[in-house]
RNA sequence: GGCGGCAUAGCCAAGUGGCUAAGGCAGCGGUCUGCAAAACCGUUAUUCCCCAGUUCAAAUCUGGGUGCCGCCUCCA
């Protein structure tokens, strides 16, 4: 499988430090406030990335923290008269009933910043006995100019950023670019005590502290959105790779970002798009399928016509699964629930095999959407010419490709939903009198029967101008919402 | 100022040296239907931002230009 790797800006083969098992190591979230989409777009990044790995037979630890003290949820505790980890915790709990909705499966460990102070303390000390850092009146920095290729990840070179204007000046600092690897706490705030006195962890130690601590000082992979390569994965890597002398992370992955109606998310212009927001306009497939509509280093954008889009597109898939049922039966195999070399080796079916194919190529996801819908097409015809009395061949084929397009969906995390379930979601009318479209069909029922068509059009037009679209089938008209 | 990315049909989006430039959405024509809906079939880019070059051959490589975006400060 071929990854880019963001430290080498290109792709790479992914080759593991040991055959057949990867480490992942991936910047969760700060919990100040509940999730938003674009924290949803990372979280199903690394949870297909996971998914299909362990589809292909990896064994995968993934490791995904929760930065629960920090400057933010500080401020944010103060503006609500909460204490901090009371604050933290809400939101870890918002952030866990999020990602249960989206279908991202939970990591094998989830540390947190405040559970590995004591181990923070230690790698800081370990920092500054071997002179990367030094104390300066409580507060400990970390020296950049002592690290070889410091800015080697991100691409930058000291000298260069050393010109840029934007570099807070502190006078403690020996670098302008050195940066915090522990601070004072003011009265009040969260502290631990420590060799420099009490005060709380730099914003980057964690991380290097827990991936250390779980995966060792060389691992597989870290990832993060594209925006924490400058400065916390360059700070992370260089305190690392002091402390513990390892190679820390082997291959960089971040996912791109995300806009809303092109415009960058942000405080100022009001157009956070929270999760929770998000699934009360859209079914949580409809968000997982558009969110891996594109690559997932190209910037997304979440456009309210782009996501519609992206609904219709999934059902039809899910009509074509429906279809199927009548001769396939319902799918019970839950294949997200067993995972693990779902979709290992070769394969006989060359719809996998086609996927594999797409997702061995950095997670070719977007080109994966164009494979899916040659298989409904493909499905359908199937279907089609099956006909109402198909041959005992034809339904084993039928079942065939349809027990490999849900092995697909279980690697992407869609086709979690009972077909006919996801449609009447979709079609379900929320403030429709029923009995009033029964009425009207019945209606329209007699005066087909005596073939006054005009009639009949009448009633159908009427219920369409109220958002019911009839379908004739067989002899009986059925009805759903207007999609 | 520094670093990086992107530009493919009405919209979204694959494809990064070579058969007729995937796929979705929207539209149009047809099959089916009393008419529709759904589904299927066909159709919608002689061309991939512009210019120059390399090559037998480029959307794909090189150089230049234009436009857009991200990071360099907390950020997924």
């Amino acid at each position: 499988m071929k990854l880019y790797n963001t430290a080498n800006r290109q792709k790479e083969e992914f080759i593991p430090l040991v055959e057949g098992r990867a480490g992942i190591y991936v910047c969760g979230v700060t919990v100040y406030d509940h999730s938003h989409i674009g924290h949803a777009r990372s979280a199903i990044v690394f949870d297909v990335l996971v998914r299909y790995f362990r589809a292909r037979g990896i064994s995968v630890t993934y490791v995904r923290n929760f930065t629960d003290v920090d400057d933010k949820i500080i401020n944010r505790a103060n503006e609500l008269g909460k204490d901090t980890a009371t604050l933290a915790q809400e939101y870890i709990d918002s952030f866990y009933e999020d990602m249960k909705a989206l279908y991202v499966m939970k990591p094998d460990m989830e540390p947190r910043a405040t559970e590995f102070i004591g181990n923070m303390i230690e790698m800081i000390q370990v920092l500054i006995d071997k002179g990367f850092a030094y104390e300066v009146d409580g507060d400990v920095f970390y020296a950049v100019e002592k690290l070889e290729d410091y800015g080697r990840l991100s691409g930058r070179k000291l000298d260069e950023m050393k010109a840029g204007s934007r570099i807070e000046i502190n006078e403690k600092k020996r670098h302008p670019m050195d940066f915090t690897l522990w601070k004072p706490s003011k009265p009040g705030e969260p502290m631990w005590e420590s060799p420099w006195g009490n005060g709380r962890p730099g914003w980057h130690m964690e991380c290097s502290v827990m991936s250390n601590h779980f995966l060792g000082g060389t691992f597989d992979i870290h990832g993060g959105g594209q925006d924490l390569l400058f400065p916390h994965h360059e700070n992370e890597r260089a305190q690392s790779k002091a402390a513990t002398g390892g190679e820390f992370a082997r291959y960089w992955v971040h996912n791109g970002f995300l806009t809303v109606e092109s415009e960058k998310m942000s405080k100022s212009l009001g157009n956070f798009i929270f999760i929770k927001d998000a699934l009360r306009d859209y079914h949580p497939e409809v968000l997982r399928f558009f969110l891996q509509s594109k690559q997932y280093r190209s910037p997304l954008d979440f456009s309210r016509k782009d996501v519609l889009d992206c609904q219709s597109g999934l059902i039809r898939i899910y009509r074509t699964l429906q279809r199927a049922e009548q001769f396939t039966g319902p799918n019970k195999n839950n294949y997200s629930s067993r995972i693990q070399g779902l979709i290992a080796g070769e394969h006989k079916n060359e719809f996998l095999n086609r996927f594999i194919n797409y997702m061995d190529d950095d997670l070719n996801a977007a080109g994966v959407t164009g494979l899916i819908f040659d298989k409904i097409k493909d499905l359908n015809r199937m279907l089609d010419d099956a006909g109402t009395n198909p041959s005992e061949g034809s339904i084993n084929q039928l079942k065939e490709e349809i027990d490999a397009f849900y092995r697909a969906g279980a690697v992407l995390g869609i086709m979690n939903s009972d077909p006919s379930d996801f449609i009447s979601r979709m079609e379900k009318p929320s403030d429709i009198n029923e009995s009033e479209i029964e009425e009207l069909i019945k209606q329209r029922k007699e005066a087909r029967a005596q073939k006054e068509w005009a009639k009949a059009d009448e009633i159908r037009n009427r219920l369409k101008e109220m958002g019911i679209v009839l379908e004739d089938k067989e002899g009986v008209t059925k009805w759903r919402k207007d999609i």
